[in-house]
RNA sequence: GGGGCUGUAGCUCAGUCGGUAGAGCAGCGGACUUUUAAUCCGUCGGUCCAGGGUUCGAGCCCCUGCAGCCCCA
């Protein structure tokens, strides 16, 4: 077996390790007479976070612990750097992140969750491809960047001289492949939005969208569930659990709730009424002058309603101005057939019937909402995505769920940082850029010692 | 962008009223053949985040900046 060093107690001519691997931990015991004057040599030079390989037999110590009795040391890798605190490991939020090698070594259920992530990926894929669904992989670097409401990043291509944006979402290209007859399409890829950080956004972050010819929302909705549910068995989350202050069962049916009737539940207002919505925002001092009724709408909804939401629940049939890649309710063009899911006050997933009529789409490309700057508008021509429309796509649903915060759900993470192996942080000073060296006067004499041993 | 909290040894943290910079762990030297954060003796280790100011004197008070965390927009 091979590992690395954790802790270590030497008792004379008796040396206990406790060394770590991918599956855990377990003790070593090396004795002077048990593993020979060579090998004991090299146990007498032995630090936290060495690397070591061991021969020896399982069994069990005086005190019960069991332990591999060493016949043989081999010594694998040096740890020069002095290792965290033994006890309390690496506690500094900053340097966890930094130097998240420490962190997966030291902290407490730090690899643990980022191997649920991975299991919960690989359940989401697994889920749809079961379903029949393609995985395929868009361009993150584009011309313009659509499908959402952010600003981008920009970068250049120098051979074609050419500027370029990172993407914000994968659904624009996803609806072609639907043109394109793959009828069933997702995409688990990271996007990039150039926007602020907080415990719940991360400025590139892993979205999966999914796209299903000749389904709706409804079907979307099954489909969601299904995701989550799956995830969770993946990732060992139980049915039921507290999370930032909610508590969350992921094992009975999601909730479903109008848009309209929760905005008249919590508010009071007249959701069918736009001076009656205008008029309540006012009152809670939102800002309501020159914006469109559903813009007004829609962040009333936000301020009043979102942090009540502790779910899981689908929040169904949105303000149409507000969906511009929706398609509209039949029956009912104010109305966009897109829900949401809210978990714990916070937005999941957002899926919805897809529009696929060139003209009405042609047309609210266009449309810049009053009161919407313009990189929150979603008003962002795609002259080819229009051509595809144009050649016919098939109804279908759409849906898009944000992996990391699924993944902070199901490990019950409070913050994105903590899912996200290395999040974005600011450049670390200068100071720190060369590490410091030999200036323990005890570690710069050592060689020569060492030679004597 | 605004507000609050934090920044002291490699790590985890104390630091009183403004009066010589501290502990534990890690490291180094030593003792110990059944330890469990081993223990015991000895010992090394500081850009007190950075810069400026007040003061006889600043880790501590004031200002500016940097970084992290949280809240708000």
């Amino acid at each position: 077996m091979a590992g690395r060093i954790m802790l270590q107690r030497s008792a004379g001519s008796l040396v206990f390790l406790d060394l770590a691997d991918r599956s855990g931990r377990i003790q070593v015991m090396l004795g002077k007479k048990q593993v020979g004057p060579e090998a004991w040599q090299v146990a007498d030079c032995l630090d936290l976070g060495d690397i070591v390989g061991i021969d020896g037999r399982l069994g069990f110590s005086k005190t019960g612990e069991m332990t591999v009795f060493a016949t043989g040391l081999e010594f694998l890798t040096k740890s020069i750097e002095t290792p965290p605190d033994k006890f309390h490991g690496l506690v500094d939020p900053e340097l966890k992140q930094r130097q998240r090698y420490l962190d997966l070594i030291h902290g407490v259920g730090v690899r643990e969750r980022f191997m649920a992530r991975s299991r919960i990926v690989a359940s989401v894929r697994r889920t749809l491809t079961d379903r029949g669904y393609l995985e395929v992989e868009g361009p993150t670097l584009q011309e313009s960047a659509g499908g959402a409401a952010a600003r981008p990043f920009k970068t250049h291509h120098n051979a074609l001289d050419m500027p370029l944006v990172l993407r914000i979402a994968l659904e624009l290209h996803l609806k072609r492949l639907l043109v394109g007859g793959l009828e069933r399409v997702f995409e688990l890829g990271r996007v990039y939005r150039n926007e602020g950080l907080s415990p719940r956004h991360n400025p590139e972050f892993t979205m999966l969208e999914a796209y299903e010819a000749y389904g709706d929302y409804a079907t979307m909705m099954d489909l969601t569930e299904a995701v989550i549910r799956n995830a969770a068995a993946a990732a060992g989350t139980p049915a039921l659990f507290t999370w930032m202050g909610h508590g969350i069962d992921l094992d009975k049916p999601f909730a479903r709730v109008r848009y309209d009737d929760l905005l008249r539940d919590v508010t009071g207002c007249d959701p069918a009424d736009p001076a009656s919505v205008v008029a309540t925002a006012a009152a809670r001092g939102l800002d309501t002058a020159g914006r469109h009724p559903d813009v007004v709408k829609s962040e009333l909804f936000e301020s009043s309603c979102e942090a009540g939401l502790s779910g899981p629940v689908f929040v169904i049939d949105y303000p149409a101005a507000i969906c511009p890649l929706t398609k509209r309710k039949a029956g009912h063009p104010h109305v966009a057939e897109r829900f949401e899911l809210y978990v714990a006050g916070m937005e999941f997933a957002n899926a919805y019937t897809e529009l696929n009529d060139p003209d009405l789409q042609e047309e609210l490309f266009r449309t810049q909402l009053a009161g919407l700057p313009a990189d929150e508008s979603m008003a962002r021509m795609d002259h080819d995505f229009i051509r595809a429309l144009r050649h016919g796509m098939p109804p279908a649903g759409g849906l898009g769920i944000g992996i990391d915060r699924l993944v902070m759900l199901l490990t019950q993470a409070t913050s994105i940082r903590d899912v996200i192996l290395f999040p974005l942080l600011r450049a670390e000073g200068a100071r720190a850029t060369e590490p410091p060296r030999a200036t323990d006067p005890s570690r710069a004499t050592d060689p020569p010692r060492a030679k004597g041993v």
